[in-house]
DNA sequence: GTAGCGATTTGACTTGCATCAATTTGGACG
DNA sequence: CGTCCAAATTGATGCAAGTCAAATCGCTAC
């Protein structure tokens, strides 16, 4: 590693190399000048490599560090307390984890890792300090919280006006231009999350999405074997999700 | 008309008094020490007041602001291209309006007055560096772009989970903590919004709400008259948004 | 006061999706 | 290579809420 010794932190983590990592253009220092980047990697920390279905973090921990997806993926869902599950999110490599924790003592949800996965760590009291000195920084923060907030408007959208197949499309696409922003295939990719997650994250019962994936697949829009995934008709699928208004809106 | 001669507004603002303000307990001063709160003043600008029905921002409104609502209420919503609304949410005053607008260069959302409406407008420009020199006023930041998140999350939750009637229950002990906690009574207050407005905000049916007040009303858990309700049975209402889940969870 | 019109309520009917039930598939492991 | 269990699929049935239609309420304006 480039700058090999650095003051012992402490609590001794390894400091990860933005510099170095394939995802700087997707990530945090995607905001920043690179002389500004030494900072940065001053307070991230090299998190640690989660198996399939590991917590790294539940609504019980304190709330102490945003987390940056690395490789893998992640699933963030809430719990209630009578032991029902809502899956808020999925989060793959170069997205940020924990955003809307930033308010509370502990994490507003759980966030397990969907196949092996690792993280760079973000504490958040290093991670304000720094905003408050680089202006970009901040304001890319501000960036990515608003965005989430729009997310998370857009699943409400889906789940109180579009109907089964509108969600799945939707979910596909997504998928797609995300797979397409790390330079992977947009048509052919395998799906991080069991039916199960699916059907939860969109409202709908595990046998629906079943039944749509197989009414898609019978349409030749998809191919699909298990999580793998084939888009054989990308303009099909968008034509799903619009809500054709032409007719929908009368005159 | 009553209000007819007003106050020719050219853009002249005038510059609000956070130390006067009714609000400053809930609003942004609520983060940050009297010292302090001069600086603040010197960014917010007295908005206008809006009659009900007149949009603050919409989609097409190019990005400079987010506003505190001061008295009255607002609603927000996203405008699809085929000019489908769904509501995203209610802001009562001591609330602030558009932070799902700070990515990009317009708003993410149409807001409206639903009644005669005042507001104090922050540049963001001038907020963002005034975050940038106030740890505790960014930390405050964070903290609410961070609640709204979570907001939209209990949304979806309620939206993909929950039946009409605990939808209902959801939203009027929401407005019900509200009011509270701007010292009104929790117990009786008028609805801000439209039938109409709820519904879409909840994902349901103008019918589906109209019937089930009548049926609260009919258990004796409400009265609603119009606009005007009374929650005459707090616990009740709880009751009905608790998913019980001691049965649900079988075993 | 009353005309006019949008908002709200109520009723009758329809439907998309959940639920229940039963297989089938597939990966982990001895 | 076969066993085992969770995940996924497929079919049959019921229901909560949507849709359509009509009546009533309640402003606002004249």
């Amino acid at each position: 590693m480039a700058r090999a010794i650095n003051f012992r932190q402490v609590p001794s983590p390894l400091k990860a190399s933005c510099h170095q990592c394939s995802l700087s253009n997707l990530c945090l220092p995607l905001a920043i000048q690179d002389n500004d980047l030494d900072s940065l990697e001053d307070i991230v920390q090299q998190g640690r490599i989660y198996n399939r279905g590991e917590h790294i973090f539940d609504q019980s921990t304190p709330f102490r560090s945003c987390f940056a997806v690395k490789s893998g993926s992640v699933k963030t869902s809430i719990i209630t307390e009578g032991g029902e599950e809502q899956v808020t999110g999925f989060f793959m490599p170069g997205e940020l984890v924990g955003l809307d924790s930033m308010s509370g003592e502990s994490y507003a949800c759980t966030a397990k890792a969907l196949e092996r996965t690792s993280v760079c760590e973000f504490p958040v009291d290093k991670l304000e300090e720094l905003t408050g000195k680089l202006p970009e920084l901040q304001h890319h923060m501000y960036h990515l919280m608003s965005q989430e907030i729009q997310n998370s408007h857009q699943l409400a959208m889906l789940l109180s006006k579009n109907t089964a197949e509108e969600r799945i499309a939707s979910l596909l696409l997504s998928l797609s231009s995300r797979f397409q922003r790390r330079r992977m295939s947009p048509t052919n990719f395998s799906l991080p999350m069991a039916r199960n997650d699916i059907a939860n994250f969109l409202g709908l019962a595990v046998e629906t999405v079943s039944r749509v994936f197989t009414r898609f697949q019978n349409q030749g829009i998809i191919k699909a074997r298990g999580r793998e995934v084939e888009l054989l008709d990308i303009e099909a699928l968008q034509m799903v999700t619009r809500d054709f208004s032409r007719q929908g809106c009368q005159q």
